[in-house]
DNA sequence: GCGCCAGATGAAAACGCTTGCAAAGGCTAT
DNA sequence: ATAGCCTTTGCAAGCGTTTTCATCTGGCGC
């Protein structure tokens, strides 16, 4: 079982030299047999080939990236990909990226700048074409890291009000202010939020300031015992509601930062009896897939997370390709209007 | 907005040869400086350091890798990581690798071999150190590609019986034997299994063969019309509940090969009134979070996603850090008895 | 039949780094 | 002092592509 299998290459993997050699071409035929068709004669190019093939060949691309200075490699520095948001659009970017012949390359970071300062030039020292980031709260170094590099990026989830640097999201305030009015429309004065943690992060920040605006218009505001923050899963939303119900009960709607701190709360009120949506009215933010399904399903806002990373993916490759997009393009993020809210009691 | 910033950088980045210029040492003496600290004496090198990150001199992987012939990059081709275990295990190998230094690449396929081949393909173009695969159901051409690229690859999830692959996964068949005998023990002797898809998946086949395995030990065969397969998602188990339940009504026990799956069965059961486990005992596989979170929580298999990402970054560190590890690494995938599970009725 | 041109090919110079080898300097041991 | 050794540094040869520029074809119009 402790046997090391070295699967020994008896002639190390050919090159393109080698290539060139055996169909009999020069090295620069080879070259453009391969990369350049067009300007090389039919029967030779098919020839080299067959040849390149034959031998088994894989082209350089350490070498080639030298000599071309592309990579064909997107990096995507992002927050724990285990989150269900990020995961989808993982997903959709690599698939998008991958129809261009391109290749994602992933580091993930804690929520924490420091390390997504050093992700972030560890990509760029592999010679990443593009990056692609999430929202806009970076650390002043990662953006002069950006700057510097020159090489183009992304920003995702959230839209820079500036409009000075390219980015694909939704309006999360927007969203959220929309979520409270539904509330609000239902007849609940008593609110209380779960918000994600908001340092370092915009997103839970912007949902935050939004239900606050929105309850604010109406001459409503938010005690500040009615808020708390939570780590993003399932037993931390549990833990911040069982925080709020004792901290300051009365509450008649509870707005989340995400689904899963939604899930949380929602699989306590399972386990206290406490009835959804006709004692308690519990909003998400999100529409993960679990939304839709769990009894009572999640009113939530529906954020299009596959769309974001594919269309963040089909920005950069359009960059890449020289041409332009629009700076700032927003998505949309619809409120989904579910089981888990209903009219204030009484 | 649709003005196009090109953030120009005046002097093109600074290579080492300006570094060491500007150092007043020689191209050498400053490579050394940087990576082999050892080689230099001790003022010269912080000198060296401090000028280069004076000039913002950020490496050229590309050139590095051509000299070095290793590019500090793992590749992993993987099946859709918005599937959850995926994603975790994808979360815990880059970060497994990143705290080496080693840079993640990420190629996804939907379960299609000749995706796969391709993807490998890519990342072994772009000069993988290495490679971290799903699984034992390869199409020859991808273990051809592998044996002749030479590089070191681990497969995960699985356990290659014939101890030929390295690989770090765990015992599928058994765990699903563990979770038969269960219900078996509950009384249970009418079963129905909603199946992963089992083409291109032994992971769906081995968990699949464990239900047979446990049942003919027990003289009971599994019917063909109560084996149904779906694809991996909620509302897809949902269906393929509903269709045996349809099709052949009267098993009081569902075995389910994930637990997405499960959680899918488990909101139809939900929507028709059939009490779980009163009526119908349903078991998952994978535990993922939400399996003890949903009411009544999931009995299932723990299967330690993370625990594999790891392990599989830590072991191909260890190989191409010229260490040797077992070949074959079994993880650990215990039972986990909720409340999904319970005596068969009357 | 001659000069030209377009198309196809080749020679060789990058691309930015590492590293084997050799030289130079500063020691210690004789 | 001198030989020999170790440490520190520099020179220059790669690493495997792409790409510029020049060369060489053959075919065309006249």
């Amino acid at each position: 079982m402790m046997i090391e299998f070295r699967p020994m290459k008896l002639r190390s993997s050919p090159k393109l030299r080698d290539v060139a050699r055996a169909a009999g071409v020069s090295l620069a035929t080879a070259s453009r047999a391969l990369s350049e068709p067009g300007l090389v004669r039919e029967d030779t190019r098919e020839h080299v080939r067959n040849v390149a093939t034959m031998l088994g060949y894989v082209p350089h691309g350490a070498a080639r990236a030298l000599a071309t200075r592309r990579s064909r490699t997107v990096g995507a520095v992002f927050p724990p990909v285990d989150n269900p948001i990020f995961a989808a659009a993982t997903q959709a970017l690599a698939h998008e990226l991958a129809g261009a012949g391109y290749t994602l390359l992933l580091a993930t970071h804690e929520y924490d700048p420091e390390a997504e300062v050093a992700a972030t030039r560890a990509l760029l020292e592999r010679g990443v074409d593009g990056l692609v980031l999430i929202g806009l709260d970076h650390s002043p170094a990662l953006y002069q890291l950006l700057g510097q590099s020159g090489v183009p990026y992304e920003l995702t989830w959230s839209l820079d009000p500036a409009g000075y640097h390219h980015c694909v999201g939704v309006a999360h305030r927007l969203a959220s202010v929309r979520v409270t009015q539904h509330l609000l429309d239902l007849g609940h004065r008593e609110f209380a939020v779960i918000a994600g943690v908001t340092a370092h992060n915009d997103r839970a920040r912007e949902r935050l300031a939004g239900v606050r605006e929105a309850l604010a218009a109406r001459g409503i505001e938010l005690r500040a015992d009615r808020v708390s923050e939570a780590e993003f899963s399932i037993p931390q939303g549990r833990r911040a509601f069982v925080g709020l119900l004792e901290r300051a009960p009365g509450f008649t709607a509870l707005v989340c930062g995400n689904d899963t701190l939604a899930l949380g709360a929602l699989a306590e009120c399972v386990r206290r009896g406490l009835r959804v949506p006709q004692e308690l009215s519990v909003a998400g933010f999100d529409d993960i897939d679990m939304a839709a399904e769990i009894t009572p399903s999640l009113t939530t806002v529906h954020v299009p997370a596959s769309d974001i990373g594919r269309l963040a993916g089909s920005r950069m490759l359009a960059r890449l390709a020289g041409r332009q997009v629009p700076t700032v393009e927003e998505v949309r993020a619809d409120l989904v209007v579910r089981a888990s809210t209903g009219r204030a009691p009484n």
